[in-house]
DNA sequence: TGTACATCAGTGAACGCGCGTTCACTGATGTAC
DNA sequence: TGTACATCAGTGAACGCGCGTTCACTGATGTAC
């Protein structure tokens, strides 16, 4: 996908990933029109035509940016789930991980806010999970029916807003966690999920924001 | 607060107008980094220099650009819900006027997004509306206690994604009406309203945005 | 109604620089024998 | 272990053009008398 997948050389990557860090930084504070090439390379102290041997263009910079954040996030949702078998509990703590992310990784959270731009949607892979997630509510009976079609756009809006909310607010640890279990306690309501179970299932997921 | 808040003359307001209609056009294909002012002006039918007549500079046009569009929407949803005194169909007819801004107006829905941009949020006008109208459904009883602090944050996520869903998949009107009902009763439902209240609701709005 | 003058908006050529991209060259790393 | 050669990545000067901004001038609109 990208002009140099994988870097063989240690040197190549070391260069590489200068250049890609840099970016993280650049793209945290303004989009990526308005980052010259110049100041990426001048902050990874790196020369200017080593740019061009890693990445195609500038576009094609921004893209491989923008799909290792995403990777990341996606990669922490599955962590955070794996061996967690209850579909509520994994929807609740996929919007923990996100407010985490923006918790701890407040850049690459903008940076992945910035990407999906508009049009991009929302990346496919998380998208995935979700619905995986909502229709296994469903088929235990524990969903308003509206869900099945509306139900992964309604829960990747709740999840977008609270992810831009902790970057926006840049809200202490605590105060977070309380928004969250807020957030959760709405949204799982709003899927259909019985109060007690939703006000539990949010509550587990403040505790765990608020313990790391 | 622009170069020009209130043309005198008509010349100069056709002129201004001429540019603005300009930049409707080649924001909803893409971001302003992208746009010339030489497109704009020689879409715009006028000169170079007259842009600068008009506007201090280019973010200064964005800008013009961005808080008329806001402006417009805030208006449509102020009058589609004016002599609406129940709480809970304001809401819900906020929701369907910014759905009807999509499906009629698409290039103005894309170019609200986009100056909705980071960090901007959301603009603060329709923010005061919903606050208003989620307080009067808690001073009701008929709301989630947890919807008085994060209720507004949760139903502009709502609306949000709602707006993009519109732009992206442009559905035709029927079955953007049934999502529309779909992420109401969700929504509603979330706040706490009682489900058949929020069905009836739901199902009002998307009647009213079908028979447009 | 007509003339003189002031103001305001439009015009487009010119400027200049910022920045994306290229390229010939150098130095480092790896391989063969 | 040492030498010769091939490959791969780094370097930074040079290019050139796209584009934001300026400015002196022209023409239109409005006002005074």
């Amino acid at each position: 996908m990208q002009a140099a997948p994988v870097p063989a050389s240690p040197r190549a990557a070391r260069t590489r990933a200068a250049m890609l860090a840099a970016g993280f930084d650049l793209l945290a504070e303004r989009p990526i029109d308005a980052i010259a090439i110049d100041e990426v390379v001048a902050r990874a102290g790196v020369a200017k035509g080593s740019f061009f041997n890693h990445f195609i263009d500038k576009p094609g910079f921004a893209n491989a940016i923008g799909a290792a954040v995403r990777a990341e996030l996606e990669e922490r949702v599955t962590a955070a789930n794996s061996g967690v078998a209850d579909p509520v509990a994994r929807l609740a703590g996929g919007m923990r991980v996100a407010v985490e992310f923006a918790l701890t990784d407040r850049k690459r959270a903008i940076v992945m806010l910035r990407g999906l731009e508009l049009s991009t949607g929302i990346d496919h892979e998380l998208n995935r999970g979700i619905r995986a997630d909502i229709e296994a509510v469903l088929a235990a009976g524990l969903g308003r029916k509206e869900a099945a079609r509306s139900g992964v756009r309604y829960w990747l809006g709740l999840c977008q807003i609270a992810l831009l909310n902790v970057i926006e607010r840049r809200p202490e640890r605590a105060a977070a966690a309380e928004r969250l279990e807020e957030m959760l306690v709405l949204g799982l309501c709003g899927l259909g999920i019985a109060e007690d179970a939703a006000r539990a299932a949010a509550r587990n997921q403040a505790a765990l924001l608020s313990a790391s």
